[in-house]
DNA sequence: CGCGGTGTTGAAAATTGTCAATAATTGTGG
DNA sequence: CCACAATTATTGACAATTTTCAACACCGCG
């Protein structure tokens, strides 16, 4: 984490901040309609740009925050691949969501104004940082940003509902089809292949996330392998057939 | 559901409400620092009290919301309890959380103004009624209560984290006791027993929610009652050996 | 008093985890 | 650029946990 090269500057707002951080926009940025709401004027894009005022590269296994760090940021991902993790006392761990450019990381810290889980880089990455402060001010001025902000709080509160569905009533196949087509569709929505994949994480990691061993994961591959439904080399998956997927995700278990 | 003596009648903002439907206060409830900003000024609490404009009733097993439903209104338990759950697919559905006096139900509606899951009262039950836009228009107002709903939606994600760690890596045995020791402390938040607490829900929803099968969770009851970590008397719960409880949560399992 | 929903318990089956050995891959330092 | 070490992944055999199926008990209520 070449800490030698860092050179702290005051930023506009006094603050002292990381050379390696970046002067940015949002309203020339790719990624605007994954982040931003839509819809909104020019002048309140150009208010928008100042709130995320700078970047942050992360480097792979890195931190973007850790447990007990206190909360000052939300970070949108500009690129890289990301995985929280929660840890108990007794040390076992949790992966609790994998994520991608243009989401949203660091909810998890408003509620104690201090982060409750860490961010990790899966590989080299950069984030946008959004000082929490600034948005709670401008969404006050800005409905669109003030709606905005409450959508993707309840997004991941939904999207938690379905890793629970997921972690309380699937086996590992069904566990393991539906992680492959989340990510395949989120990739999708992103310009990526349908059908090919880079796993970014570890067997472990999936496994984690999952609520499985890393061994049934890597079991659970090379059963769908057999069955001539995905195409796995090591990281590289390959989805041969997508409904196949589809019907493990909703096969219908006893008759509860 | 005694739909026949219900009675449309116009509130105060034109709107039509059912009758059953009660002019309420804040500012003078018990359960304020549970819902509400702490260090509120007169007048803001007032405004408040605007917000918080009616009541509905919930009959056992009556639905506040319901999966497809539009959302309108984030909903505070004033008394009652209550379970949410998502039903997928194929049917088979999974409690998301259990919900009891001065807890929020209705974020999930947020993202897409439509509910994802289904509210259920457990036992007879009232809930105060807070219009979504009222309360965006109101907290761009008010600081401090914009920042509770920024706070409450955090903390729902939290605890879904929480969720996902007993789900994903802890045996039948840890998953109740972590279960029982959450319902306690909340209870005794709320001035019940530390020790004695009566289950609002049957073994097969506890079970829903810890991700077994209620003949498991039946199972580890009596085993916990054996080792005499607890009473139980069907859905009475006495709980003798609270760090009995506690050692299993944080039970070391293995060596991972 | 009986009925439906709920809860308990046993035995066998299914799923997943554990342990261990080995292979493949990646990263590192010479 | 190669070789070695460390990490990651695969696979087998066996063990542990949980589920399934079934029988029966209990409770509250009409």
């Amino acid at each position: 984490m070449d800490t030698k090269t860092v050179n702290l500057l005051p930023s506009s707002d006094g603050r002292l901040v990381d050379a390696h951080t970046i002067k940015v926009a949002c309203s020339n940025c790719n990624l605007r309609e994954l982040c931003m709401p839509v819809g909104l004027s020019p002048e309140e894009l150009a208010r928008i740009d100042e709130v995320v005022a700078t970047r942050r590269k992360v480097r792979r296994g890195g931190a973007l925050f850790r447990n007990g760090e206190t909360f000052h940021s939300l970070f949108a991902i500009r690129t890289g691949f990301f995985k929280t993790c929660i840890t108990a006392e007794d040390g076992r761990d949790q992966v609790t969501g994998f994520q991608m450019a243009g989401e949203i990381v660091g909810l998890d810290g408003i509620v104690n104004d201090r982060h409750t889980c860490d961010a990790v880089a899966l590989e080299d990455a950069e984030v946008c940082v959004m000082p929490f402060d600034l948005i709670g001010e401008l969404s006050r001025e800005i409905n669109a940003l003030q709606h905005h902000v409450h959508r993707i709080m309840s997004r991941e509160i939904v999207r938690e509902h379905g890793v629970m569905l997921l972690l309380g009533s699937m086996r590992a196949e069904e566990r393991l089809a539906a992680f492959l087509l989340n990510l395949v569709q989120r990739l999708h929505a992103r310009g990526f292949s349908r059908s090919e994949l880079v796993l970014r994480m570890t067997r472990e990691e999936i496994g984690s996330y999952l609520g499985l061993k890393l061994e049934t994961v890597s079991r659970t591959f090379s059963k769908f392998a057999e069955d001539g439904v995905v195409e796995v080399r090591q990281r590289h998956v390959r989805i041969l057939d997508t409904e196949a997927l589809r019907r493990m995700v909703n096969q219908q278990q006893g008759c509860s």
